[in-house]
DNA sequence: CGAAAATTTGATCGAAGTCAATCATTGTGG
DNA sequence: CCACAATGATTGACTTCGATCAAATTTTCG
């Protein structure tokens, strides 16, 4: 797949963009192959690049007191990245981890602010996202507030049917707020009444 | 405080925007001078519009089983609306409610798409507050998956000293994910240890 | 195949929730 | 402008969900 190809589907999928401005984009754009377990960002690096994923999956995650605690996950036609590194400008609080060999697009921080200000169409598009990754952010906030443990599970299931074959339950866990042996025993049918 | 000196506040703020772009917002934007206890929005209707806080200030709240779990405040120099309803044209599962006599500025979402696509500068406006509003979602939910409960109201006061002076105390337990009772517990200097 | 990692299962514990009963503050109608 | 009802906050007793610690079992992969 081209680059020219992938910000074509960006296009479609977020918001429409120029001729003028595609090209601009796919300029400054790298096309990553990379493998399995490779990490993008380290806690406490700048995280200048921000990473839309082609093929496979990726986990930004925390390390709190010794523990590995999963943040999001972003899969397919997803953009993934520090977000407080990468807005802000701060140190990374996260580490971005691929949980698949994966073929990813980067796009610099600077390139999206210089293409963003050259053309409408393109800063439209990054509010686009933004508003979707706010609109998931406050979705994860109703389900931690609200849901039991086992909701939790029931939730992330409706929204990703299959993330218990691509993502370790580990992770799912974290990802949830609940220990890996609450997740186990939830998932145990014996334990359903 | 005209209009016009809300919009040059509000632009100073976020992001510069032109005379001309100024001159639009002003023109559909209604300043509403509004009792504590009103509610802009209820459970199930549509919000359509977005609100600058000129003075005082605002909760989003749902109701859930009876119980009352406030979701943000917004105090002066902020915008408050239903995001989920505002963002996603769905019905609120949010009401707001002001929590003191306010001064707001109303901005429709239809007039807010009108001038960000014939200005720039105010997409990137746009832009600016979604990615400020997504950065605190963030923040709330690394407080609500890594800290107890006495962080989270230290992590609150660290964050507005003075919010229990302006804010009801059932307000901040629900909005921080604890009881009621055990914020009484966590306030009393008796048992700090 | 075997070592390491991931998951399951079991036993125990604790932070914070719930229920219930005051105590304090606020705002309104007489 | 005070009284008292309504709302908000505190305190106490008890319970619970899910965490932690520990060990066994299963899966993955070099």
């Amino acid at each position: 797949m081209t680059k020219e190809a992938i910000i074509d589907q960006i296009s479609d999928t977020y918001a429409p963009l120029s001729a003028a401005c595609k090209e601009q984009l796919a300029g400054h754009a790298t096309l990553l192959p990379l493998h399995k377990n490779t990490l993008l960002v380290k806690e406490g690096e700048y995280a200048d690049s921000t990473y839309y994923i082609v093929k496979g999956c990726a986990r930004a995650y925390y390390l709190r007191e010794g523990k590995d605690i999963s943040d999001w996950f972003a899969f397919e036609g997803e953009f993934i990245s520090s977000i407080v590194s990468f807005f802000t400008q701060r140190p990374s609080p996260h580490y971005i981890e691929l949980l698949e060999d994966c073929i990813l697009l980067e796009l610099s921080r600077d390139h999206i602010e210089k293409v963003s200000g050259q053309f409408h169409d393109f800063e439209h598009l990054v509010r686009i996202v933004v508003t979707q990754t706010m609109l998931r952010l406050q979705e994860k906030i109703s389900s931690l507030q609200f849901y039991t443990a086992r909701q939790k599970y029931e939730n992330i299931l409706a929204i990703r049917p299959n993330i218990t074959q691509r993502v370790a339950l580990t992770h799912i866990a974290s990802y949830l707020g609940i220990s890996l042996e609450t997740l186990s025993r939830i998932r145990n049918p014996r334990n359903r009444i």
